[in-house]
DNA sequence: TAGATTGTTAATCGATTAACAATC
DNA sequence: TAGATTGTTAATCGATTAACAATC
């Protein structure tokens, strides 16, 4: 068994698929780790060594060729799986999810909307009509998605995710402030906005705090 | 000067208030350590290691005050400055967060919404009235706001950025696709959920092919 | 005072970068 | 072939953990 790959080296991959996908569509075809670590800001070597952590993709004297390299880094991130998910929370979290199916083929595709509110439950989400989150257990049976996005308030989070647990599903993307800790086998992303802002607060802060220094040893 | 704190620590301090914010509203005073590194599954070494980059908040063979190390924190992450933000893009993304009025206090307060669609123009977005994007120089200069929230299509997210830059804002919040470079002094956090998406992807995959090794190795 | 727990130094571990032989 | 660039090993750097003296 090859040694678990490390989770700095995990976070990077999206952003290299980004990239990748970006110069695909400018209709570039092979690229070095130098010119890519040049548009990434990042150093040739890392770029290397955390593709080589998969296999060697490159070509000595050529580089990466760019569709290639992009499909590799698809297999190894499961795109290529046709994971279904089904959505809990149709709130204004949950639509925006709903509606940016640009979010599909990066990662899941869509199966299902559930929500408790009665004023929800039938009316339609873009091509989705809202079921009852209290058929959840039928609908997961029928289909079995493999992801759950959960946009719920923070205090039902912990009740559905073991509800769903209970079900079968292994992999959460969870949107609620409180965090789902990952006990057991099963898969969590947490998304927190508020966490991002305060980072944001914080640099922030710190730039205008150089700025009063590099003010003082002006004058 | 004191040394630059390690960007892995300042990412974790949204983590720290978000636990102690729930500590206290569950009517708990003081934290060791210890108990804290339990409850948040990392090592008690690292929280006292993380705070002490800021200053020695805690009190031998007490721990932590609960109330004070949270507003510690929340002054670390500049969450008292009273920065305020405008946001730009009333699209699901922009309404979402708008709406979310939870992530105020935590980073920012938002003050004025714009957008370019003449059928937004006018409308009201809980207590917001959005703004046409023609006249955000002018607001600027009157209210100085110091963030922008920036949920506009990837197309023209470098534009806005750049003529905002123009206008005085130092941090962007960036929801699109699209990363924002961070050249100059400026402020970014990037926020993409399909990297997210892609990472839950990842650990199912990873979860689902050691099940199936699991499965091996017992027949 | 004795017990608890911090702040901090030292040890370990892992991640990043540099270097270069292999090879296209 | 010569030049370019990978894959990979070795060196460096930084982050995490362990340990413990200081002290409440």
């Amino acid at each position: 068994m090859e040694k678990k790959v490390s989770a700095s080296v995990i976070n990077r991959l999206p952003r290299y698929y980004r990239y990748l996908t970006d110069l695909l569509s400018s209709g570039i075809e092979r690229i070095s780790s130098k010119e890519l670590s040049e548009r990434m800001h990042v150093t040739a070597s890392q770029i290397r060594q955390d593709l080589n952590c998969f296999g060697g993709f490159g070509q000595q004297g050529y580089g990466y060729n760019v569709k290639s390299l992009q499909s590799e880094i698809a297999k190894i991130l499961g795109l290529d799986r046709g994971y279904t998910a089904v959505l809990v929370g149709a709130g204004n979290m949950g639509r925006t999810f709903a509606i940016n199916t640009k979010f599909e083929s990066r990662g899941f595709r869509l199966i299902g909307i559930f929500d408790t509110d009665p004023k929800k439950i039938g009316t339609t989400l873009t091509r989705y009509t809202i079921m009852d989150y209290k058929n959840i257990k039928e609908f997961i049976d029928t289909h079995h998605p493999e992801m759950a996005i959960l946009a719920v308030p923070k205090q039902v989070i912990h009740g559905v995710a073991e509800e769903l647990i209970g079900y079968g599903i292994r992999a959460f993307l969870n949107f609620s402030y409180t965090e789902l800790s990952t006990a057991e086998d099963v898969a969590v992303e947490n998304v927190h906005l508020s966490d991002s802002l305060m980072r944001l607060s914080y640099k922030l802060l710190e730039h205008d705090q150089n700025e009063d220094k590099k003010q003082e040893s002006e004058v």
